[in-house]
RNA sequence: UAAAGCAGCCGGAUAAUCGCGCCCUAUAAGGUGAGGAAAGUCCGUGCAUCCAAGGACAGAUUGCCGGAGAAACUCCGGACGGUGUGAACCGGUGGAAAAGGACCACAGAAAGAUACAGCCUAAGUUACUACCAGUAAACGGCAAAGGUGCAAUGGCGAGGUAAGAGCUCACCGACGAUAUCGAGAGGUAUCGCUCAGGCAACCCCCAAUCGGAUGCAAGAUUAAAUGGAAGGUUAUAAAGGUGUCCGCCCACUUCCGAAAAAUCGCUAGAGAUUAGGAGUAAUCCUAAUACCAGACAGAUGAUUAUCUUGAAACAGAACACGGCUUAUGAGCUGCUUUAUUUU
């Protein structure tokens, strides 16, 4: 799990970040960047979401989105984010496709969807 | 030894590295952190809010007996019926002539009153041939044997008869009465001017019980904010609320937009574990012990190695509890039954 400064929280802020439809997809996995930092006062804020029309069974959906957040740890602390920095929020979002897979992928997935932000 | 039946257990472990929620201290360190079903949301409760004066009418639930339990489409023990060689298992199990209605697919003549194929080798009336006698032609009698069906009006045998029929009789079954045993459901025995389709998991009847609605996103407190549209307003109150109607309550109601923070509710309990006692059991009583998740975009994780047993199944708390139902890998334990072999 993710220090709670770096989680994106409330409603507003994951229905703000959707608005700006900036969006990327890879393998069952899609990354929604937010704004841009204005200032660099507080990290960026990530969010990760598993609906629960992509799988009916709730320890699938945890084991994605745990695997998911796992990924982005790891590289928050290797320092491996790159311009992911720059924004406000991310929101990783898993599809059907993506369930079932193992570690591995998964953070082959968030890694390249990272490397794509500009 | 094999095949079964029932009951129960287990629900991965260890190490390393990197992490998260909560508690406590306060950067650390320490403690603690999913289930037997947490699931389905099918029952029943606690708790919370709103409504509930009353009348009429509806409504819901349960349905063999006894016990347990806060209650339950709950549990335990028993009765009865059914299945199985058996251990055992299954059963929403009051009332279907003597209240009433509905329904009974297909097939079949007929699924509440019926005769398709038949029988009545001629008993009755008629007809035909002159009588006797013959003819199932008409009236009529029959429902036993045939076919259909889940089901055809109790089964089977004998008597009886023109042929037949509980028409009569024996045995069995059902129903009722009496006696007796039992706490009771019921059991047993004897008797009878008794013999009646099914369906009440359709309405209904009977008996008993029941305030209702909404669910913790209930709801309470604090802080902040309070824009727009539509309708209503001193009353016959439209809308709204109360199961319906009457009645009653309410001056604000509905929709859209914006903003959505903190605390409480929230976990010490119809609890848990252990021991003792009562009881066939469900369960209850007593004592001791410890405090054992409490999040709010939502923690309980990731990777690697080794091992069990191979690559560990089903599956993730969201106010709490009692049940039911369903899902579940590998393995283990106990008791019982049947079959076979040996002694």
């Amino acid at each position: 799990m993710l220090p709670k400064e770096y989680r994106l929280k409330n409603k507003a802020a994951f229905s703000a970040t959707y608005r700006i439809k900036n969006s990327f997809y890879k393998d069952g996995i899609v990354l929604y960047a937010g704004k841009l930092k204005a200032d660099n006062e507080n990290p960026t804020r990530v969010g990760f979401v598993v609906s629960k029309k992509t799988h009916k069974r709730a320890v699938r959906r945890n084991r994605l989105k745990r695997l998911m957040r796992e990924s982005y740890r790891l590289m928050l602390k290797n320092n491996e984010t790159g311009n992911a920095q720059n924004y406000m929020s991310l929101i990783f979002v898993g599809y059907e496709k993506a369930v079932g897979k193992n570690f591995d992928e998964i953070q082959n997935s968030i890694k390249d969807l990272i490397m794509r932000l500009k």
